[in-house]
DNA sequence: ATTCCGCCTTGATGTGCATCAAATACTGGT
DNA sequence: ACCAGTATTTGATGCACATCAAGGCGGAAT
């Protein structure tokens, strides 16, 4: 027992295990049993820091593992041939990257952190090992990709069919839900990226973005100072994003 | 022997055989012994035919199986709650459909065929049982699913940042490059799909695509018969898709 | 062969966003 | 605290694509 508490105490073991990860009820060990989520501990090499604006890993770079975001905030990015480049996504703690990677052995896009973040390690092969093992496992890591998949569903259709209001309030409502699932507010939130970031993964021109929420502003629907974005009327965003084309 | 050369000869037999099958280069069995693709015919419940114009699955539906198309050609298309809907991919011979389904349990889009087809269906639980014994398909499960989600990435990119004779041109690239694969001509293809999808499938709309086609005739890159296209310059689509935006 | 209907093409016009440009606000480093 | 560089905002103008409209083609049914 005594032994325990000291193990406990020491920072270094504590900090570790995903049993006592805060993020447990996001990441990997959702829907385990304690006993499993132990062993998970085995599948995370370690951890790893990235200062930010630099990358967790580059297009072409050999893939080897997943990462599972501890803190920060990172984007990922393809590039076509002749330098044109686009933002496939924004992620945050408890969410897994590098899932393009498994395909080729080597990863298709960059993943930058837009601020200083620490990544769990899981080396892909130990990942599969595992969950040949742990059925919960294999159907977790299946849900990941599948919702990835959906994830981008959404994206395709933003891009394809969504004038630049109506993109920019789904951005909005996309992120403050899932900070919101994180323990932030529904209604405050700081952006990690740029306007021209933002422009990226929605298919607009930074200026655009920018005028699109000088346009809520005035209109009483966000309060915009910088990157802090505070939303007054969520309703009015997401009459924007579902109800816009109705009158046709 | 005799006996072997009699069970061969029942078409029945040889049909239901992924062993058999002449996509097995394409499909599921990829990269797997014999004896492996031999149990792969238990993870085949039956099979299914698609009229034209019917759906194999739809939106909400409760999700069971993955499928892979043995004939035929598919389009998956997603809808808003405003009824948008943005036609996400086209399938053909060889690929998987389903794979939106396993996150939620029930399909988040729906998957139409283009001509009668045919697909194998493949219980996911059968599938997840058996890839937890065989590593290669557990390997290539991930790897068809990772697939998707650069190939989703592609889009992305395309619906992004690529204007409308680009976004054309990468789209016949795919189509021919793919068929190819499949053992049909590098130059001439046949369209399973109106104007009107392929215009939402890359953003446009059908007049703008028809008036692509008609540039790209203009320029002597293709002839257009109808759905019937014959691709004169491919080098001229590449740099269209890849060096059109140098000049800035 | 004729008719119908969905699909496609082409023209005229409009518009949402891009582009170009310049001023201002902010951030990080020293 | 200051400076240099970057990010943001805002205005003026242009263009690529959407929209509206009309006519033509071709395949399926009779």
């Amino acid at each position: 027992m005594a032994d325990v508490k000291i193990q406990n105490m020491n920072p270094q073991t504590i900090k570790v295990a995903c049993s006592n990860c805060n993020l447990r009820e996001l990441c990997m060990p959702l829907g385990l049993s304690a006993e499993e989520i132990d062993r998970l501990d085995d599948m995370v090499a370690n951890r790893r820091k990235i200062k930010r604006g630099t990358a967790l890993f580059r297009n072409g770079e050999k893939f080897n593992s997943l990462y599972a975001i501890r803190t920060g905030f990172f984007k990922t990015c393809v590039a076509s041939e002749d330098g044109r480049d686009q933002v496939t996504g924004f992620q945050m703690a408890g969410e897994i990257i590098g899932l393009d990677g498994i395909v080729n052995d080597h990863h298709t896009c960059d993943a930058v952190a837009l601020e200083d973040a620490e990544v769990c390690v899981m080396p892909f092969d130990r990942i599969e090992d595992l969950s040949r093992e742990i059925n919960g496992l294999q159907r977790h890591v299946h849900k990941i990709m599948s919702r990835e998949i959906v994830r981008e569903h959404g994206v395709m259709l933003l891009l394809g069919s969504m004038r630049a209001e109506e993109r920019l309030a789904a951005f909005l409502l996309n992120l403050v839900q899932r900070l919101h699932a994180r323990g932030f507010s529904q209604s405050e939130l700081i952006l990690r990226m740029t306007r021209e970031e933002i422009g990226s993964y929605l298919g607009l021109k930074l200026e655009t973005v920018s005028r699109t929420f000088s346009k809520f502003v005035e209109d009483g629907i966000v309060e915009v100072k910088q990157r802090h974005v505070r939303i007054l009327d969520t309703e009015a965003l997401s009459r924007l994003v579902n109800h816009q084309n109705e009158c046709h």
